[in-house]
DNA sequence: CGGCGCCGAACTGCATGCAATAGGCTCTCG
DNA sequence: CGAGAGCCTATTGCATGCAGTTCGGCGCCG
């Protein structure tokens, strides 16, 4: 099955499983990956395998012992909390870029469209939150897709690969809990704000709204953490560690 | 020569080889990197020079073919600004950090260091720019350490993987350029600024410092792209195109 | 009884063989 | 003479064998 790095690889099959066991728990946080029981496991050789070791250590979820090998990282808040704040800051700057570079009117309509979509969701009595997380990453792609620059996107490709980081990451897993209402009408505020300000070219206003914007992921991380039933719903929650 | 990921390893020889290689520009840009010829010039098995494409990739240097196989990226003038101008963001927010999360004074003292050893070379009448560059590295290293904080570190470290984003790719290559002098000047100046804002625990101060700082960056790029002599000595310079 | 050293096994990193594909070249046909 | 289709080769992705090392267990000595 040689030429094809594409999709259907056994590489990139080895990496999204990988990725689904670490995200599930199904590896123990600060332990060695053993290499060829996973290889079995998953069902690939273990040069592809190895690859998608490298692919997850890049992206921080892995990391390699001294003595070779590979553990799965473990996050403190800290961690999480700086990951998110660094995801504020980038796509801060996505939106200023986005802000400083937009031409025309014309190229706002996807970003405007998914943001009136969000309207009409959050406008419901019992919004969908599964139907909020999925556009919500809609806008936060056409956002970033406005910077127009390789190098954000790259960026904030890299924060988003740790689980938490993710934009809607945090709100699907906080159902049913008392203030889900309110962050929902709050961000999707924000959502508008940025929309208004990108559209105005006031770009330094874009980038501090995206910062904000952020921080309510810390605030609903905090809510989770809270919630025994929302923590089991965050993907990759095994992963955080209490102590230091 | 197994369980061993450290230096020595036939992977880092070929990831820093293969760095190398596409930097001195003896790769063409844009084009497949012959996987089998490249393993024999650098001595190592076509395994672990995998494993250094698969490196590269993340780092950006190289792109995969949807076909199979990688190609050098090459860059426009924006994305060598984009990636400056990320730079300046990810610095200003670990100085922001740094200043936020400073403890005691004695943490400080390895940034001091650096920056009076910075006042000596720049006080020279004929500075060395070798030195300014090692110490330039080490304020940064040392700034970004005091951020405490292993994403934003990861996250630099990554930008800084392009050639012409490292804080002092810009600064070797102008030797005996006009205005080099007075670059060395307004940066160390800087340097200085920084250092008491984070001290002082103006975080947001410190930011915006770290942001003009490193805009400096792209005022030594138009200098350097001007200057036929100092494009030869810019480490990757083979990688920028001309038209977009 | 505790610490130290040795031995074994398991595991990782590397090299190479194999199979399959994509692109290039040629040959043929319109 | 140009365009299209078919074959062929070069090249990549994958699987697996091999070798070396590191860690755990066990025995010995103090």
């Amino acid at each position: 099955m040689p030429r094809g790095d594409v999709a259907g690889s056994q590489t990139t099959k080895a990496t999204l499983a990988l990725r689904e066991l670490i995200f599930a728990g199904e590896l123990e946080a600060e332990q060695r990956v053993p290499e060829i029981g996973l290889a079995e496991r998953l069902g690939v050789s273990r040069t592809p395998l190895r690859l998608a070791f490298a692919t997850l250590a890049h992206e921080g979820l892995l990391r390699a012992l001294p003595g070779g090998g590979f553990v799965v990282c473990s996050f403190s808040l800290t961690d999480v909390s700086d990951a998110i704040e660094l995801r504020g800051v980038l796509e801060g700057t996505a939106a200023r870029f986005a802000a400083e570079r937009l031409e025309s009117e014309a190229e706002l309509s996807g970003l405007v469209d998914v943001t009136e979509q969000l309207d009409i969701v959050v406008a419901e009595r019992a919004p969908v939150l599964e139907q909020f997380v999925e556009l919500n990453d809609e806008y936060h792609g056409a956002l970033v897709e406005l910077a127009k620059s390789d190098a954000i996107t790259r960026a904030i490709a890299n924060v988003v690969a740790l689980p938490f980081a993710s934009p809607g990451a945090l709100i699907a897993s906080q159902a049913a809990l008392a203030r889900e209402q309110e962050i929902l009408v709050v961000a999707q505020h924000q959502h508008r704000a940025m929309l208004e300000a990108v559209r105005a070219g006031h770009g330094a206003r874009a980038e501090e709204i995206a910062r904000e914007h952020a921080r309510l992921a810390m605030l609903n991380l905090e809510l989770v953490l809270g919630s025994e039933p929302a923590l089991e719903r965050l993907p990759g929650a095994p992963l955080m560690r209490r102590a230091v």
